[in-house]
RNA sequence: GCCGAUCUUGGCG
C-alpha cells in the first residue's frame, strides 16, 4: 500500500489528478493515506461532490484526512461547509488552523482572517504568506518587514501583488531584491507586464528567461492577442509543445475577442478531438456562435455539453445560449428555454 | 523508520 500511495502522490503532485484517480481503482488495498491523495486529486479537479462523497464514506477518517476535506471545501467556495467542519473536528493542528485562514482570505474575508490569525495557538511561515497574500498593497509591504522570516513564496505573493495591480516599478524593484528567481517570479513579472506595459517589453522579458514553461507561454500568447497580433498568435500555439484548456481558451477568447468567430469554433471543434473541453471553453464556444449567427452550431455544442462530455450547463451557459437565440430572433426558444432551465432567471 | 492535508505564476465570469 505504501508503495502504491507513494505513486499515486508522485501523480497527484506533478498535476496529474486525473491520472490518479483512474488509478486507484486498479489498487489491490487501500489506506487512510490513499483516501487522502484520492480526496486531494479529486479537490484539484473541481470534483467537490467526488471529495465529499468519498470523505464520507471513508472508513477512518484523521486529522489529515478530515483537513484534506477542509481545503478542499475552501477551495471550492463553500466557506460554510469548511467552517462547520472545522468546528466539528475533533482536534486541530497547524495545518488545520492554515487551511481556515486560507478560506477566509480567499473568500475577502480580511478581518476575519486577522481576527483567526490572532487567536491561533502558533503560527508558522505559511500562515504569515497566508495572510500576507490576504493583505492590501499598503498592508502588504507591512507585514512584510514585520514577518519573523520570509521564504520564496513570501517573496513571491509580495512580487504578485504588486505586479497584478500594474505597480510594476515596485514590482520590479522586488523582483531585483529577491533572493532568487523562480519561474513563478518570472512569470508574475511576465504577466503583470502583459496586463500594462507595452508589448516590447513583454518581448525583452520573455526572452530574458532563463526557463519557460506552458504558463510563461500562454502569457505570451494572450500578450499577442491583446496587441492585435492573430497570426502570431496562432502560430505560437501551434508551435507550443503543450497546450491545456488555459492555452486552448486563451486562443478561443483571443479569436473571439479579434473578431474571428468561425475560426473560435473551428478551434473549439478541434479542442474536442484531443482533450474535454472545461466550462470556460464552452462558454467561449457559445459566445463565438452567438456572434457568428449560427444558431444551429451553438444549441449543438450545448446539448452536446451534457450528452458527450458529461458537464453539467451552467448558468452562464443557459445565458448565452438564450442571448444567442434572441439576437437571432428566436424568441419563443428562447423563452422555453429560460423556463426549463434549472436556475432561477436573472 | 517509509506514503497523505495548508501559502506564491496564465484563460471566461
Amino acid at each position: 500500500v505504501v508503495t502504491w500511495n507513494a505513486i499515486l502522490s508522485a501523480y497527484a503532485r506533478h498535476g496529474h489528478a486525473a491520472k490518479a484517480i483512474a488509478l486507484h481503482n486498479s489498487m489491490p488495498e487501500w489506506s487512510v493515506v490513499t483516501s487522502t491523495v484520492v480526496l486531494t486529486a479529486y479537490s484539484q479537479e473541481g470534483r467537490i461532490n467526488d471529495a465529499e462523497l468519498l470523505f464520507h464514506r471513508m472508513p477512518t477518517s484523521d486529522v489529515v484526512s478530515t483537513t484534506a476535506m477542509l481545503s478542499a471545501y475552501a477551495q471550492s467556495g463553500h466557506i460554510l461547509k469548511a467552517k462547520r467542519l472545522f468546528e466539528r473536528m475533533p482536534e486541530w493542528n497547524l495545518v488545520s488552523w492554515n487551511v481556515m485562514l486560507a478560506a477566509h482570505t480567499q473568500s475577502f474575508h480580511s478581518l476575519e482572517a486577522k481576527s483567526l490569525f490572532k487567536s491561533m495557538p502558533v503560527v508558522d511561515l505559511v500562515s504569515w504568506n497566508v495572510i500576507l497574500n490576504g493583505s492590501s498593497l499598503e498592508e502588504a509591504r507591512q507585514v512584510f518587514e514585520v514577518m519573523p522570516e520570509r521564504n520564496i513564496v513570501s517573496w513571491n505573493t509580495l512580487l504578485s501583488s504588486f505586479a497584478q495591480h500594474g505597480h510594476l516599478e515596485e514590482a520590479k524593484q522586488i523582483f531585483s531584491a529577491m533572493p532568487e528567481h523562480d519561474l513563478r517570479a518570472w512569470n508574475s513579472i511576465l504577466s503583470g507586464s502583459a496586463n500594462f506595459e507595452n508589448f516590447r517589453e513583454i518581448l525583452r522579458l520573455f526572452g530574458a528567461m532563463p526557463a519557460r514553461d506552458l504558463i510563461s507561454w500562454t502569457v505570451l500568447l494572450a500578450a499577442n492577442f491583446q496587441n492585435g497580433f492573430v497570426d502570431r498568435a496562432t502560430k505560437i500555439l501551434e508551435r507550443m509543445e503543450q497546450r491545456d484548456l488555459v492555452a486552448w481558451s486563451v486562443m478561443l477568447a483571443g479569436l473571439a475577442h479579434s473578431g474571428y468567430f468561425h475560426r473560435a469554433i473551428e478551434t473549439f471543434h478541434s479542442i474536442k478531438t484531443t482533450s474535454t473541453p472545461d466550462e470556460t471553453c464552452f462558454v467561449l464556444a457559445l459566445l463565438a456562435c452567438g456572434h457568428a449567427g449560427r444558431v444551429y452550431d451553438g444549441v449543438r455544442c450545448f446539448v452536446s455539453m451534457s450528452l458527450d462530455f458529461k458537464t453539467r450547463p451552467s448558468k452562464h451557459h443557459y445565458t448565452c445560449v438564450v442571448d444567442m437565440l434572441g439576437r437571432a430572433g428566436h424568441l419563443e426558444d428562447a423563452h422555453d428555454l429560460v423556463s426549463s432551465m434549472p436556475f432561477a432567471p436573472d
